[in-house]
DNA sequence: CTGAGTGTTCTTCG
DNA sequence: ACGAAGAACACTCA
């Protein structure tokens, strides 16, 4: 789930529940998730305010009335859930905030890769992190030096987050089929032509996504999302030619595409 | 029971 | 020093 788009739904929702919210307590249910020792997150957050939200690529950031900022970040299956005093703890809760109002806003992530951190500033932890800017307002001028500069293939280039941040598989996938790109390309070798034409719908994809709040039913037809099998629907033909769509894998990751749509260059 | 999964990070090798 | 490639991480659900 938390690629970009998700986790500028995530921040959204953050905002509308919790902002501004003075925390109360922190319990660290796993502390594989918190990079930092669970009573120095409770000592730097009990009695703080949130006071802001940023967001770079996937990663999330919290303001806090200290001038510090918590980084949250998602892994491959992690969520927030505000929920009511009165309610119970959700499932796969792996840290609790609770509020001063009385409500909680859990960390949910049942397969544990997502982080919690804590850091002096947003620029501070994209440098540390190695991030490009914000895939959404990623310079077309940026994206072409970064993928001149690799001969791996254009799949795994594009997730890399010094690349574009918030760009992950399916969305890779995507942007590929849309620009009509072979995953196995090596990224140096693409055309002037193809690197815009990938910039271009990377910004349609995900503008596309977050205004939709990344409910993949919604997308229109001609996304190669539809073919992944992840609604209830059966796995739909290429959106373009009516084809099969191909998997395989690339990097180590689950690749959909096009043979058709999406040749292999001369 | 086996396998696949939306991500990052570390290690190894060249 | 840096890029490429692959493994590791941890756990659920189909």
């Amino acid at each position: 789930m938390p690629e970009l788009p998700e986790v500028e739904s995530y921040r959204r929702y953050f905002e509308a529940t919790a902002l501004h919210q003075t925390v109360r307590e922190v319990e660290v249910l796993d502390s594989k998730v918190v990079k930092v020792d669970p009573d120095y997150l409770r000592q730097q957050l009990v009695g703080q305010r949130f006071t802001g939200t940023d967001r770079i690529g996937k990663y999330l950031f919290v303001h806090l009335s200290s001038g510090r900022v918590l980084l949250l970040h998602f892994g491959m299956t992690g969520e927030l859930a505000h929920y009511a005093p009165t309610a119970e703890l959700p499932r796969f809760t792996r840290v609790r905030f609770g509020l001063a109002n009385g409500y909680h806003l859990a960390f949910v992530d049942p397969r544990k890769f997502g982080r919690i951190e804590l850091g002096d500033s947003v620029p501070q932890f994209q440098a540390a992190k190695g991030l490009s800017a914000d895939a959404l307002k990623l310079p077309l001028d940026n994206f072409k030096a970064a993928l001149a500069k690799r001969m791996a293939p254009i799949k795994s280039v594009l997730l890399d987050q010094a690349v574009a941040a918030g760009v992950g598989n399916w969305i890779a996938d995507e942007m590929l089929f849309q620009a009509r790109v072979h995953p196995l390309r090596r990224a140096a070798h693409l055309t002037q032509a193809e690197t815009a034409g990938l910039h271009q719908v990377m910004l349609h994809i995900l503008e596309l996504a977050v205004a939709h709040e990344a409910y993949y039913r919604d997308f229109p037809p001609y996304f190669l999302l539809h073919s992944r099998g992840w609604t209830d629907a059966p796995i739909a033909p290429c959106p373009g030619c009516a084809g099969e769509v191909a998997k395989t894998e690339v990097g180590g990751r689950a690749t959909y595409f096009c043979p058709r749509c999406q040749p292999t260059a001369p």
